[in-house]
This record gives C-alpha cells, sequence and structure tokens, in this order.
DNA sequence: TCAATAGTGTCTGTTAGACATTATGGA
DNA sequence: TCCATAATGTCTAACAGACACTATTGA
C-alpha cells in the first residue's frame, strides 16, 4: 500500500530496535469542550510549514513503553500527565516518522487552563476541530477518546481531568463532556452520593452570578462489589 | 532487567522490521468455563520439554496487523476466530521470542467441542488452570480475559463463543463463564427480550433430564440508541 | 427586584431481583 | 410417580428522570 520510501533523513533504523513510535494523545477538559495537546510537526520532507502532530518518539526497546510515553507526554506538557494509558497499537496509515507501527496513549491533564505551562511550542485545539494530521495520528486520536469514554463509567478517571478542588457542576460538565450528552442534575448527585466519591469542604467558591458553590474533594470511601446484571446496550 | 542474551538460534533479526511479535489468545466456551488455545513450545534454548505457549509470530511490518494476527490464530484453531481484536501491546516480562514488545490478540472460538480440529498439536487448557507460560504471555491472558469482559456488555461478543444456533440456557452461561457470576433467569430472559437481539426458531432440542429448550438464533432487530445515567461503578 | 446558578425534596414510571407456578420431558 | 430443567407471571424494592421548589449571590 505504501509505495517504498527512501529511508528518510532523521530515521536512524538500529538493527536490533523496533520501527516504531510512542505516541501520545493527551486530552484537557474545558468548558467549550474537550482539548487535544498537539506540538508542531518536526521538519521533514513531507511537512509543510504550520502543520500539527501528536508528540511522538521512537521506540526504544530498552526503555519501558509506558516510561517512555510518560516521558513523551512531560515533554510535550512540561508536567507528567495526571493519568496515562496505553490505547493500543495502530498499524495503518501513515506516521509522521514513516514507522511500520506506532503505540498510542492516552494522557490526561488536570484543567489546562490554570497552570500547565504547555513545553515550548506546544498548542491545545478542540477535540472537535483539529487541523490535518497524518491518518494514523488521526485514528489514534479517535481510540484515545473512545478509551476515555469507555473508561469514563468504570474508573473514576474524570477526576483527572479536574483540579484538586472543584464543583459539583464542574464535574457534571466533564461527565456530559466526554460521553457527549448532558445528565439530569439531581440523578448525577444522588448516584455520586451515594459511591461517596467525593467530600465536600468547608469552602464555597462563586462563579459569575448565582449561587456559591460548594467545593469538592476526590475522596473514595466505599469498595463496593456491587453485581449488575447484563445490560445488552449494543450501540 | 533482561540480561544480555545471545541472539538465540531462529530468532533471525532483519534490520528494518521491528523486533516484535503478534499473539493471539484465543478463548472458547464450555461448560465448566473459559478454555484457552496453547500450541508446544518452540524448542529453544530455555524450553525444556513439555512446556506450552501461545501462538505467535515475528512481526512483519509489511502485513496488516490484523491480517497477521488472523493468520496466527487460523494456523493453530484449524480455521478463523469468529472474533479477533487487538488488546494491546505488552513489553514488560519475557517472551518466548525474546522480544522487546509484542502485540496481544483476542480471538473467540465458537463451542470447541464440535468441529474446529484445533491444528497440529494445540490443545485446549481451562483458563483456571493454565500450564506455565512466560511472564509477558501470561499477562497477555489476562488482558484478553479482561478485554472480553468489557466487550461483553457493550458488544454481542458471547455469540461468538456460541454456535450458530443455541438454547438461551446455554447464552445464560456464557454471559456467566465470563462476567464469573451467576444471572437471574428470568431477568435475563426480559432484558434479552427488550433488547430484541435472538430470534426463536421452531426447534426444540433436550438435553439430559428436563423440559426441552427452545432453541435461538443471533438476529439483532433494533438499532437503540438508549441513553442511560451515569454509574458510579468504581471496583 | 430580577436573573442566574446551586442544591434539594417529591412523585412516577421503569426495571432488576425474589418468588412462585406452570410446562414438559426422562428416569 | 418423581425429578430436573424450561419458561413465565407477579410482587416489591431500588432507581432514574421529571418537576418544582428553596437558597444565595450579582446586576
Amino acid at each position: 500500500m505504501t509505495p517504498a520510501r527512501p529511508a528518510s533523513g532523521p530515521s536512524r533504523r538500529v538493527p536490533g530496535q523496533p520501527d516504531a513510535t510512542a505516541d501520545v494523545a493527551i486530552l484537557a477538559a474545558e468548558p467549550e469542550g474537550l482539548s487535544l495537546l498537539l506540538v508542531p510537526a518536526r521538519t521533514t520532507a513531507s511537512a509543510r510549514g504550520g502543520r500539527w502532530e501528536l508528540p511522538w518518539t521512537p521506540l526504544r526497546p530498552k526503555a519501558p513503553l509506558v516510561a517512555q510515553a510518560r516521558r513523551t507526554a512531560a515533554e510535550a506538557l512540561g508536567v507528567a500527565p495526571a493519568w496515562l494509558e496505553q490505547v493500543g497499537a495502530f498499524d495503518k496509515g501513515r506516521h509522521p516518522s514513516d514507522s511500520a507501527l506506532s503505540i498510542a496513549f492516552l494522557g490526561l491533564a488536570p484543567e489546562r487552563r490554570e497552570g500547565t505551562a504547555a513545553g515550548r511550542q506546544a498548542r491545545w485545539f478542540p477535540a472537535e476541530a483539529l487541523p490535518p494530521l497524518a491518518p494514523r495520528q488521526r485514528e489514534m486520536v479517535g481510540g484515545a477518546l473512545a478509551l476515555l469514554r469507555e473508561r469514563l463509567d468504570v474508573t473514576p478517571v474524570a477526576f483527572h481531568l479536574l483540579p484538586e478542588v472543584f464543583t459539583l457542576s464542574q464535574l457534571q460538565e466533564v461527565y456530559e463532556l466526554v460521553l457527549g450528552h448532558s445528565l439530569h442534575k439531581a440523578s448525577f448527585r444522588r448516584a455520586l452520593q451515594a459511591a461517596s466519591l467525593v467530600r465536600p469542604l468547608a469552602q464555597w467558591r462563586t462563579e459569575g452570578r448565582g449561587r456559591p458553590a460548594q467545593l469538592y474533594r476526590y475522596a473514595p470511601r466505599k469498595r463496593r462489589g456491587i453485581r449488575r446484571g447484563v445490560r445488552f446496550d449494543i450501540t
């Protein structure tokens, strides 16, 4: 499928090292939607000016995969991501490195607006309006978003998209952003109460107009082994 | 971590080819539990007699990843698996090939007892009583089982563990095997009815003692976009 | 006072699980 | 006949969503 490419400049293939890359899709939640961290494309033959790409590094077999992904993420984000998980291996489509294989990771950053000076020229883009990406990286972003949605109702992953201290409205916003639809406020809080995942603080924060919102902190108490019945919820 | 191994016999490392493998965990459902297909370990220096391993092949960058996994599975199973999905990339622990990286796949076979002559010397082992495996392959099996559980309530994947025609008790057994706990019969059937995933046939099958069970076929009719509320079901 | 947001109480329809009952075969 | 399994109807407790209402701030 791919035409035989000349081994381009900086792709130094060391025998014994896999011809593969580690790519990281770093997501953050903002009021307007999820945003993705991109870095300026390395200047290669194919790259005209102003292109962007997912942070990636060539895979080095010595270092553990996750460690390398974490380093790659930290390099672009400025700090280590609050959460990191492998999405999977991708081999279809072109990659900026022209590598045959790429391992994608999902990284989460807590509320990018505050702090987290994105390294060098890295920039955040709204997840619904991304600049053109290499086909393989485009697929990896899709996989990362899907993984985030999957994890959301199995793992308290939403809290890694929020600062230490947050309001329940903020928490609900994150869930709505990731799930892609709005939730019932009373039901959301009831379920949250039942799960006892958060601890209220004796602090309130006023934001714009209305009544100030109480602040909460992530503090899971119960370990519940609830066995739900089967749901045949095929999509 | 790994001591410097001499490049052992059959590991021909071609420069430009990733030093990686594709491994497949092929599962089937039996009344006693899930079973896993293993093949005799390739005779290498480390292998004493009677060891087993997951079917694997060295990764060839030209071929698409899934295609190669499917071929690897078919070689061990005799036929193509009814379902195949990537589990992820594994790099920790030793692999029979001593490769730095392995991509794991989950394969499903419909009820192994009937037909499906396992290729050559391949053998089924109960998933709870596996023979010793290379550490990395052991992890891959765990990942494959976890993925199967994850997929079960999102995708009608259970039907790929059953023959074309089955009884509702068989279907429930598969769900119970994969989920690891028993389900309420009436509730199970009610939910199944509501999802309209199966079509009853005008055939009954008597099995042992009691009343004969009606046979069903997988036939999803509705495409439902039901939006459930959030569940904070952290395990 | 009005607008806007936070937070809560009540009602109702849905549903999962418990239980009981009928149906239908083999031993 | 008895036993084992299939299949279904009814009841109840739990729960999700709708709705309404109070609370508390800024404009």
